[in-house]
DNA sequence: ATACCATTTGCAATTTAGTGTCAACCAGAC
DNA sequence: GTCTGGTTGACACTAAATTGCAAATGGTAT
C-alpha cells in the first residue's frame, strides 16, 4: 500500500474513533498501520511481529484485542480461511476470493463484473445482506506442478 | 435429512471407501450420520458430543481425524466460518451461505440462478477452479431486532 | 497546564482447538 | 482362521484465543 493510501486510512481511524467516543492510542494506530503494511490477510500473530518492530512491549492480548475492535469499527475484516488461525484484510471494499484448497493460500480478486450479484430474495427474506463475496475454490499454479 | 436420503449418504461412503482401498469402519460411519443429523455446519466437538451417544468410548482424537478423512474423501466438507473452530458440512453440492456479522451463525441458501458464476479469466490465469459459492454477510432477524 | 475518569493495556493464568506418537486393534483379503 | 496395513484410543503436547485484574493512558473539562 502507498504511503499517501496508509496515512488517510489512518486518518479514516481517526475519525471513526472519535465518532463512536474511543481513544486512538498508539496501539490502535500501530496495528492498523502494521496490517496495512503486510498486504496478504496476516493472521494476528504475524501482525504482533511487524507491530512488535515499533513497540516492542506491546502484548498479543492487546493485538487481539485491538484487531477485534478495529473489526467492530468496520476499519477492517476478519476472513475465514482454511487452517485454524482466524486472518485479517485491511480492505474494506468489496472483493473476492481464490483458494486453493491443497496449500491453503488466499489471493484477491477484482472482478467489477461480479459486483452485481442480486441475492435471492426468497431464501433471504428476514436477512438484510450488506455484502457478499464470492470464493472460488480450486488447485493454484504452484500446487498444480505436484501430484 | 430423512432416512433414506441418510442410507444413501452411508451407502456412498461405502462405495467411497471401497474404491479409495480404505476400510469402512463403524467410528467412520458414526461419524458421517452425526453430521448429517446435525444440519447446520457443527463444529468437531459438536459433531462428538452426538457420536458419543452411540459410541461412548469414542476418542476426540478419531473424530478430529475421521473428519479429515472424510474431506479427503470429498464425502464431506471443511467450512469456514467465523470464529475460531472449524467447521463442517455434509452438503457437497454447490450453494451458498448467508453470515449474520452481529451473531455469526449461517444459513444455507440455495439459489440456482447464482451457480452460473464464470470466474474472472484475468485474475484467475494459472488457477484450476474446482468450485464456488456465494457468501453474503449482513444481519439475521434475531440481530436486526436488537441494537 | 493539570486533574479526572472511563477506557485500554499488559501480564498471567486458563480455556479451547488441533496435532503427534505409539501400542493395541480391526476391516477386508486370502 | 490367518494375515496385514490402516485405524483407533490414550496421553501428552503445541498453538490459538479468551479472561480477570491492576496499572497506565487518551481525551475532556477545568
Amino acid at each position: 500500500m502507498q504511503p499517501d493510501e496508509l496515512a488517510k486510512r489512518i486518518q479514516e481511524l481517526a475519525l471513526v474513533c472519535r465518532k463512536a467516543g474511543r481513544p486512538l492510542t498508539v496501539q490502535r494506530r500501530a496495528v492498523l498501520e502494521a496490517l496495512l503494511t503486510l498486504d496478504n490477510h496476516p493472521t494476528a500473530d504475524e501482525v504482533l511481529e511487524l507491530v512488535r518492530q515499533r513497540i516492542p512491549n506491546i502484548s498479543r492480548t492487546t493485538v487481539y484485542r485491538v484487531l477485534d475492535t478495529l473489526v467492530a469499527l468496520g476499519v477492517i475484516r476478519r476472513i475465514h480461511h482454511p487452517g485454524s488461525a482466524a486472518r485479517f484484510d485491511g480492505k474494506v471494499a468489496r472483493h473476492h476470493h481464490l483458494i486453493c484448497t491443497s496449500c491453503g493460500k488466499v489471493w484477491d480478486v477484482d472482478a467489477p463484473e461480479l459486483d452485481c450479484i442480486t441475492p435471492p430474495g426468497e431464501a433471504t427474506r428476514d436477512f438484510e445482506v450488506h455484502d457478499f463475496s464470492v470464493h472460488f475454490s480450486g488447485l493454484c499454479s504452484e500446487c498444480r506442478k505436484r501430484p
